[in-house]
DNA sequence: AATCTAATTGAAAACATTTTTCAATAAGGA
DNA sequence: TCCTTATTGAAAAATGTTTTCAATTAGATT
């Protein structure tokens, strides 16, 4: 998917630090976080703000172009992400984030719940955490 | 269930500020933020630091007897929570939450997931929002 | 290619949130 | 009642996010 083309359309500029953020996210495999990002790119020679970071999330998320990653042990990171209903499952090991497409397993959960509680459901987040097979490997492995 | 002789069965001191918290929580049918707990009991005289909200949160957390509720117009807000596995209802309008029951539909969606990822999954993170049935008439019954 | 204009940026300051430190306090067993 | 040690509170430090505003620049216009 052309991040920086979809931007354009929607009449955003397509400024240098808008585009170091996008580069670098599409390259990674983790969620990051402002700070990471602003790191990683500084490293690069890319001289930029953090405060452009955070305003480019911001947009980004805006859009529905990227989507944040909760993990228990880091703070909310930012990942791109596909457009359609996708969900991340995250490593807790190395913290490596893939997505998954959403289906009707939850469809038939938020059915459920809407009767359970009379509530009109219009949105929801899940995430999954486990192992990737990387990790499950040196878990067992690797072990004593 | 007595979050209190929880607290004393696992060896922990039941502390007036832990008292506090708890019965306040146990009274809030809304996730509640650190400073949001704070406030609202220095308003009843109860005098206690916010540090030791947060360290009661974070205790509380450990023992599994709280859970934090994502809500993204609002800061994370922590909740009283039953025991099993259970997941929250955030209502967008007026921001109450209730536990639901999470149920063989979810078990059915990981099974899947694992055999597309080939992950391991040992937990997961899984929110609803909507409105509930006070909002929805307010959102209807109200309009112009 | 040069000009223009408004969107965007960066640096600093303001603001907010969370964690650490450490002496004083108090819970609960002896 | 005394004693031990977990727990507390206040202040400071650390961390994270937002606002402000003059300077810059993307991209449309000529």
């Amino acid at each position: 998917m052309d991040y920086k083309a979809i931007l354009s359309q929607k009449g955003h500029r397509l400024s240098e630090p808008r585009k170091q953020v996008i580069e670098l996210l599409q390259q990674s495999k983790v969620a990051l976080t402002p700070q990471q990002i602003h790191q990683a790119l500084q490293q690069k020679n890319c001289k930029l703000g953090l405060v452009s970071v955070y305003r480019t999330l911001e947009l980004l998320t805006e859009l529905g172009l990227v989507t944040v990653v909760y993990d228990p042990q880091l703070n909310p990171g930012y990942m791109l992400s596909t457009l359609g209903h996708h969900h991340h499952i995250v490593c807790q090991g190395c913290h490596k984030a893939f997505e998954f497409a959403g289906s009707n397993d939850i469809d038939q959960l938020i059915k459920r719940v809407e009767k359970e509680t009379s509530f009109q459901v219009s949105d929801h987040l899940l995430q999954l955490f486990g192992l990737c097979p990387d990790c499950q490997q040196k878990a067992t492995g690797g072990g004593f």
